[in-house]
DNA sequence: CGGCTAGGTGAATCTGACA
DNA sequence: ATGTCAGATTCACCTAGCC
């Protein structure tokens, strides 16, 4: 479990991914090489380009970052490319030096990333001023496409203690897909809604820190990471960007808060973490967690996923007959419903949008919406005889 | 630097200002060449570039920028629902071949704006996500010193259409000095704070769009400017990090709400824009602006809205868990609460307010006082989490 | 003058299935 | 790759006009 080598040969569990970019139903045993497999829900101690670089390509659907935020602290963490440590710089040149290291090395694990992402995966990055500017423009360079900056604007910020600037109260988020084509990426738009008062969700997250019973504390009763993310962080980032059953790649994976909220929601994760010490905190509070029943996750349908109904189709089912005239909300407009399912506004026969958009003197109409049919003198919209035939396909299974 | 033969002849010149970091408040008319003098709240028409190589070095006190953002969208125009189109920025000036060209425009105008900057003076760039993270490494990789990113929260920005993205609900702006050396900068910390309901000034602000009478329109009706920025949000900025009597540089002054929010507040202003349509807007706007008095200059107290909060909100921070159920008062409905915030009453999925009418049969119903927990035997209406996370964002707006 | 409704609008990288 | 077409998609303000 420790290695980063390790390889569970229980396939079966681990859903080997099709080059459409869907987990496929059927395990391939013996069509793939072992070094394909994805070592799923795993952690792999070590650097985490080396550990992304043996995954194979395209094979998940999301990646959450979390990279070392701090350039001028000469922090541990943060390499030159030939593996020297960058000391803590306060001239010029070794700013650069910094600067550049700091990119080459962002270049480089965003480009692992990139590798092993899906056609339609996106990728979430986290920062603040100091490194944010850089993870965004290496992204663009890289070719991936900017979908939204969020702001996660904390509860609870550290306040400034010496008054020289504003609190700050904020870190940022990129979410980007893996190009600009890549337009069938997930985005749970309606679930969203629903879950913010019926109102879009907004950029701007307004979510308190980590602190209390959620933040990992060493047997010494200090914090064992020093950035560890609120749990609801990660949770809005997955239920908006990923299905249950989707794999979650975070290849700072820390105290593996990832992890943990993965498996709440019924995802699989593959964590890369350097330091042991932070990966068997990990690991300890990932077998701790139980996953939310199926039924919690099920994604409800959204009207774009639905059945398509043709218009012919309520004319056949009968709930309207051929020679019925149809109207507007406001009654200004009538078209004669065709046997063949097309509508007849006199100037012209087409389709319940075509002839809607017509009459209005629009680009485009949705006919569900805007035509009604006149029954016992109150209008009744026709995406109601559809929303009949689609209960009724429903049922049919 | 954009012209390496750009040098200031005069060290006299740089008399102008005191070290200090402050204009001085006798004009020296004659111990200086004409060219050396500052055209202190002038807009120069023109390439802002060779405008600012024109100027003194060290002679403003604060530059604020608002570059073209390089929004790259495609040829398609957006319609809304309603099949209205949205007003692109689709303008010429915003228009780049390539990141590489942005860049080196990028480049270029930070390089003059930071020759004519005082040792302590202070700059700020607003932009989006399209081209925030270029402008903020070109200020890094310049030797600029960050000091805040401040996000700039829309109360009214528009909506996403086509749901396929978050709402982009907000711009961000970096604050930086000229050097991580300038240690004097000017911020009023104790008037922000004395502005804030005694609450340090955060780096997320909230304020409106420009609209209404405080958008220049033409004699058409339309908009001047495309992207002409609120006064509020100058008004925090001058507030924040300029003295009264400060110069105030806006290299993309458009119609001038820098200078407009400068002569108000008691400062100076140098501005430079390309479009003479533009000035021309400006110099008339500024022409009617009246200078408050001193008195009046400190921090308006911002009114703020009572902060909206996503049911989601209340399962993020545990006050509900997936999977609790909730009831009405007579116990006659059961709702389990789902990890996206949205109720499950079986037959459907959705928002607190609508599954609550559905239940009812009711066409609206208010989730907040329909629903309740059970606690400790007794039922808890859940409005009252509402409240404690009210309680908790009040701070923050 | 007030209340109500209808209509307009803001820096936007904004569809997708199928032929 | 390109074209066609079904049909899904908006929030907070502000102004104008009507009663």
């Amino acid at each position: 479990m420790a290695s980063p080598r390790t390889v569970v040969a229980d396939a079966a569990a681990r859903k080997l991914v099709s080059r459409t970019g869907r987990a496929s139903s059927a395990p391939r045993l013996g069509l793939v090489p072992a070094v394909q497999r994805l070592p799923l829900d795993e952690i792999l101690v070590g650097d985490c380009i080396e550990a992304m670089n043996r995954l194979p390509a395209s094979s998940v659907d999301c990646v959450f970052a979390d990279p070392p935020y701090n350039l001028q602290l000469g922090d541990a963490s943060l390499m030159r490319p030939d593996q020297s440590r960058v000391d803590a710089v306060d001239d010029d040149w070794d700013k650069f030096a910094s600067f550049a290291s700091y990119d080459s090395f962002t270049r480089d694990w965003l480009t692992a990333c990139r590798r092993v992402m899906k056609p339609n995966a996106t990728l979430w990055v986290i920062g603040s001023y100091h490194n944010i500017f850089r993870v965004g423009s290496a992204l663009q360079d890289l070719g991936f496409w900017i979908l939204n900056d969020i702001v996660w604007r904390k509860a609870n910020p550290m306040p400034n203690f010496r008054g020289k600037r504003f609190t700050n109260a904020h870190e940022t988020l990129i979410w980007a897909s893996r190009s600009a084509e890549s337009k069938g990426y997930t985005f749970h738009y309606d679930a969203l809604k629903g879950g913010n008062e019926d109102l879009q969700m907004r950029s701007d997250w307004f979510i308190p820190l980590c602190t209390g019973d959620e933040r990992l504390k060493g047997a010494d009763g200090n914090k064992v990471h020093p950035t560890q993310k609120p749990e609801a962080l990660l949770a809005r980032t997955l239920l908006s960007a990923t299905n249950p059953g989707d794999v979650v790649l975070d290849p700072f994976f820390g105290t593996g808060t990832t992890g943990a909220v993965a498996k709440l929601l019924g995802r699989r994760f593959i964590g890369c973490e350097r330091e042991e010490v932070y990966a068997e905190a990990a690991r300890r509070r990932i077998d701790a967690v139980v996953p939310l029943s199926r039924a919690a996750l099920l994604v409800a349908p959204t009207k774009r996923a639905e059945p398509r109904v043709p218009f012919l189709s309520v004319v056949e089912a009968g709930h309207l007959k051929a020679g019925d005239v149809l109207t507007d909300e406001r009654r200004r407009f009538k078209a004669t419903v065709r046997p063949d399912g097309q509508l007849d506004v006199g100037v012209a026969i087409g389709s319940i949008h075509k002839v809607g958009a017509l009459v209005q003197g629009l680009p485009a109409c949705n006919g569900w919406t805007f035509w009604h049919a006149e029954r016992a003198g109150k209008l009744v919209v026709i995406d109601t005889y559809r929303a009949k035939l689609r209960a009724v396909m429903g049922a049919a299974g």
